[in-house]
DNA sequence: TGAAATTACGAAAACGTATTCGAAAAGAAT
DNA sequence: ATTCTTTTCGAATACGTTTTCGTAATTTCA
């Protein structure tokens, strides 16, 4: 393993000549500053993160917290492609990520502190129980973070326009004239708040009365609450012409159970969902979805954290909102 | 920051001592280990990972190199389910896992340097080009590496039996009546190969005859070659009755080909899959399929990379076979 | 020309750990 | 009681960097 002695040594200067020469310092003349770099890259050298970690206390590495109890947060599309937005983002930043989890070997960890022994600069989460003590104390701790889909006070949060978004989603179902409305929507969380302010609005926007039996609790990401919640709208003696699903995921969920009671989409009923993963446009009837910008909201968050990292007094606490798209697609008929 | 001085301070005893007790000397008594084991737990003592890399020279860090060119490595079912195996069971072993890419910040990194720069103990390699160069370094180093679904002389390989599930598929589609059998490959890799072998093998084990214009080249998890290939078979004079497909994912460009042909499945063709993702049972037509264990591969090469970091000499090369199964759908109708 | 300011560099200490080697203490054997 | 072995511990060094501070050399200014 080649060092900054050897450097040093092969450029008849000091090893703390090296070290500066290639870090930039302006303490060092344009002439050796250069001879050192060159014969850096000549000798290949790779420098010793350990060492440099040791010292200066950072490592140029982001923690992330993806993963949920049910254990889908990786092979869930929108997550992997948030995950991949921020994975390429902080490279290009010189930055790499880790996984956090609460076990390491033997010992169990709590996320702050598998976050302290890899000594993370930050830390990006997404995909988790935020309600989780063990998340809370990260997010509370004096390590930097970005929360994704969910907002701590005073802690940077990025999102997609989730009251823009269901919206889109409910006027469109409106002008196609549905009046009979259901909203299947995900855990009471803050996302799901904005989803049924934008739901309410248009609602009420174009007059349309909401019925609260239409109204209903189901899962992100999870079809089964969304099978339960299908079939309880379809038995109602007025069931709905139109049902909306808390993501495209839980969505077909409803379709297995509308198959199943020989409902047909959008024959029968009407169906929209949420996300716009490749999936959707793929599917079936083509699932009519508003489109998330999942490898955006991923790039902002890594250029966030690091933003906040490497300037931590000029950079200031905000939710930043990512804009997506209204995606029609086959799965909504004009009534 | 709480470190082993600290510890010892407190004990009473040199920081040697204290390093000692806590990575299991011999060399110390019973009952000052203990105290020293206590006392850190009290002080929520974290080693400093920096430092001790610094000095052993390793990270307990494993490298991951799991983006192929189309960048959809992540966000593929299959390769995410792979990667959250590796990482699971990597975390349980004491490791964490980082991505490997070539570039990070301004500088140009090859994977190897890239490994080397990160200190990574043990590099898996999936869903890439294997014929890259910068791979192919990788590969030969020193570094202990393990490969998922190709297989290089000499190193570590964990895939699922391919020959196996081919000839499973082959054998169904047979066994359903079937004799014009189609079969589009990926290109062509070692895996390929298999495929290949599986499927020759099992329509001369039962007197069916290979048409050579039905063996035609596609690509994995690429939907666009599929739809080219299925478009070419089906305009045939005489178009196969049942068309395999190098995996689920090309298998959709295959469906919405034929849609648009007007064809439908399976009462106009016949199809099998190959993959087992998630997604394929939730499809109309259920897919039939051969299901891999994914998650199982991305544990076994946790497992077996971690034995050849930790036990370099007893730890022998070799080729892991993780078995698949057979999954039937509704997408193969008898004839 | 002399003093002051600037530039360019190096010596040395520090970061927190692991590990070697020697020494002291305790126990065993004679 | 003496020697020999075993057990238990600590002093010291090294890992490869970064960074402070001092100093010598050079330039600037009056």
């Amino acid at each position: 393993m080649i060092t900054i002695k050897d450097i040093s040594r092969k450029c008849g200067v000091s090893p703390a000549t090296v070290s500066k020469a290639l870090n930039g310092y302006g303490d060092i003349s344009e002439q050796t500053a250069e001879l050192v770099k060159r014969t850096a890259k000549e000798m290949n050298y790779i420098p010793n993160i350990a060492a440099r970690s040791l010292k200066t206390n950072n490592s140029h590495n982001l923690g992330v917290l993806f993963i949920d109890e049910t254990m889908c947060g990786l092979t869930h599309e929108y997550f992997a492609t948030i995950l991949n937005g921020v994975k390429d983002e902080a490279e290009k930043l010189g930055y790499d990520i880790t996984f956090l989890s609460q076990s390491l070997g033997n010992q169990k960890l709590s996320f702050l502190e598998h976050c302290r022994y890899r000594k993370c600069d930050g830390v990006i989460i997404a995909s988790v129980d935020f309600s989780n003590e063990s998340v809370i104390d990260l997010v509370k701790s004096e390590i930097p973070t970005v929360t994704i889909d969910y907002s701590f006070d005073n802690i940077n949060c990025v999102m997609s326009d989730n009251v823009e978004g269901a919206y889109a989603l409910t006027k469109y179902l409106i002008e196609k004239g549905h009046k009979r409305i259901a909203f299947i929507h995900g855990e009471m969380t803050s996302v799901t708040t904005k989803r049924l302010l934008g739901f309410y609005r248009a609602m009420s926007d174009y007059g349309v009365s909401v019925r609260d039996s239409y109204v209903v609790e189901g899962k992100y990401h999870d079809p089964i609450p969304s099978r339960k919640a299908t079939r309880q709208l379809m038995e109602m003696e007025e069931p709905p012409t139109a049902i909306m699903y808390p993501d495209d995921y839980s969505y077909l969920g409803g379709m297995i159970e509308l198959e199943k009671m020989g409902l047909s989409v959008p024959e029968d009923v009407s169906v929209v969902g949420y996300d716009g993963i490749p999936m959707s446009s793929i599917l079936r009837p083509k699932l009519t979805t508003y489109y998330q910008d999942a490898d955006k909201i991923g790039r902002m968050s890594a250029r966030k954290l690091i933003d906040k990292i490497e300037n931590s007094k000029t950079c200031i606490a905000e939710e930043i909102k990512v804009s997506g798209k209204f995606a029609e697609g086959y799965s909504v008929k004009t009534v």
